[in-house]
DNA sequence: CCCGTATGAGACATCAGCGTCTCAGCACGG
DNA sequence: CCGTGCTGAGACGCTGATGTCTCATACGGG
């Protein structure tokens, strides 16, 4: 039979063909089919065969972003304990994909009205959401509003994935930098 | 005269045109010649005689950025009282620049080792050095280092930028935001 | 008034990337 | 041993953007 539905295998290679193409695509974001082919290890028309086109094959990849990115946010329980610390498991639970989601994130930019993927204002809801939760509990500040903290925290992952792959911050040091960063600010406060 | 030098007229169309292009491709990095050209209200072959080439406009356009951000840091005298304000008179300095700033930044990721413009390297030194006189000083943090709060003082003003141009930050806030996140962090913190 | 000059519009060749198709090779199962 | 089916390689046509060129025109100075 041919692939009709999604037996095991099948799924299989088109899970490993989009991850090698997240991974090239991340540093990447101009390659070409036959360079994300190569990267793969198949040929331009098997890479046709499981995704139509250019644009099924970004679509796809923004299903895989959406998908990591909400495990992630499952995954880091961002309402049990402190505020702070959910920020900080979920920025954990998130860096394997932060290079996606930058690519991800840059790629969204360019179709203006074009109606984004439903996916990521879900996402946005619930981020922007844990903010809110946040400083209605007090431990957030309140100038700062919750569409704006979300925007940044994406900026800075994307901004970290980034510095991680220039050699400009050590891999070790991706989830302390933002993190420290977006919670607690540059300034030296007293209470460190 | 043909246009040999730099004659003030000469220069002012230069100049505007650039304006105009910086203006279009802040929102739209992919416009096409022809809609540079129809933005700037003059047809695609004079555009040519100005820039030989899309490459020939974009290093222009960076040579502009360069400029102004380098401006923005002359005038806002980074060295003088606390480096709190000094960063946030920076960030005001710099916003009418931001859109241009996030274009040449995302445009200049693409060319990998192709030898970045020197004048980049040269604000980066500037930037990083101004966060670790403020670390000297004792009114940064340490355990974040200048390499790193430096590219995420650009991610934010770029986000920042990107955040306001879809409206889910309004305009009179974005010198507001992107400093106090950066300064303070969302911590509520006793000081405030 | 007339000439020089820059301009806009458009035609043209070129090129890169895409999407489709064909074909031979290879593996795998019957 | 032989078909079936998937694969990689490559050819092909198409499209969009680029860069160059020509030409008619409008403007401005002498």
């Amino acid at each position: 039979m041919s692939h009709t539905g999604y037996t095991r295998l099948m799924t299989l290679d088109r899970e490993q063909v989009l991850r090698s193409a997240a991974a090239l695509l991340t540093h990447k974001s101009t390659a070409t089919m036959d360079e994300v082919a190569k990267a793969a290890g198949i040929g331009r028309a098997t890479l046709h065969r499981h995704f139509a086109g250019r644009d099924a094959l970004v679509k796809a990849l923004e299903n895989l972003g959406i998908q990591e990115f909400e495990a992630a946010l499952d995954a880091s329980a961002l309402d049990e304990g402190r505020a702070e610390d959910g920020l900080r498991r979920f920025v954990a639970a998130v860096e394997p994909s932060a290079g996606l989601l930058s690519f991800l994130v840059t790629e969204n930019q360019l179709f203006e009205g074009d109606q984004v993927n439903e996916g990521w204002s879900r996402l946005d809801a619930r981020v922007a959401a844990f903010f809110r939760r946040g400083q209605e509990r007090g431990e957030f500040r309140i100038d700062l509003t919750p569409a704006w903290l979300t925007e940044a925290l994406y900026g800075l992952i994307g901004t970290g994935a980034w510095a991680v792959q220039v050699g400009r911050v050590a891999p070790k040091d991706f989830q302390y930098m933002i993190v420290e960063l977006l919670i607690g600010g540059v300034r030296r406060s007293v209470e460190q």
